[in-house]
DNA sequence: AAGGTGACTAACA
DNA sequence: ATGTTAGCCACCT
């Protein structure tokens, strides 16, 4: 058992290229599904240099959750379209299609190592 | 040490 | 369909 924000960590850097994981989804993985809260407040204090891809983590909803912070919607919204994911923009903020892009964490299972 | 807050989610009214 | 309440976990004052 490692600390609760580094397995948090670990578990994001699994997130597939191209693909995104909600909050609850990462925090089903590591502990309770209840722990969405504990899942945000690690990466809002995620170390600069880390090579955690955080812009992959966004809301059960599809929106992302962040408007004024370290790293604005603008620039996670900018990060998922690089990997190749369509991102919708409307007035209450950003929006990226769960059907198509959720993150299917069966690999974790066979040590996928991308 | 204790209470309040927050990059969340699901259930209830 | 929108608004509020309750639950979980970690961080901050």
């Amino acid at each position: 058992m490692r600390d609760w924000n580094a397995d948090v960590y670990e578990i994001v850097q699994r997130i597939p290229r191209g693909a995104v994981a909600t909050y609850g989804q990462i925090a089903a993985l590591v502990s309770s599904p209840r722990a969405a809260r504990g899942v945000g407040m690690a990466l809002r204090h995620l170390p600069e240099g880390s090579s955690v891809p955080w812009h992959r983590v966004i809301s059960s909803t599809g929106a992302i959750s962040i408007e004024n912070f370290d790293h604005p919607a603008e620039e996670q919204a900018n990060l998922l379209m690089a990997e190749g994911i369509t991102v919708h923009r409307g007035e209450k903020g950003y929006s990226v299609d769960l059907t198509r892009y959720l993150w299917q964490p069966a690999s974790i299972d066979k040590g996928v190592s991308l």
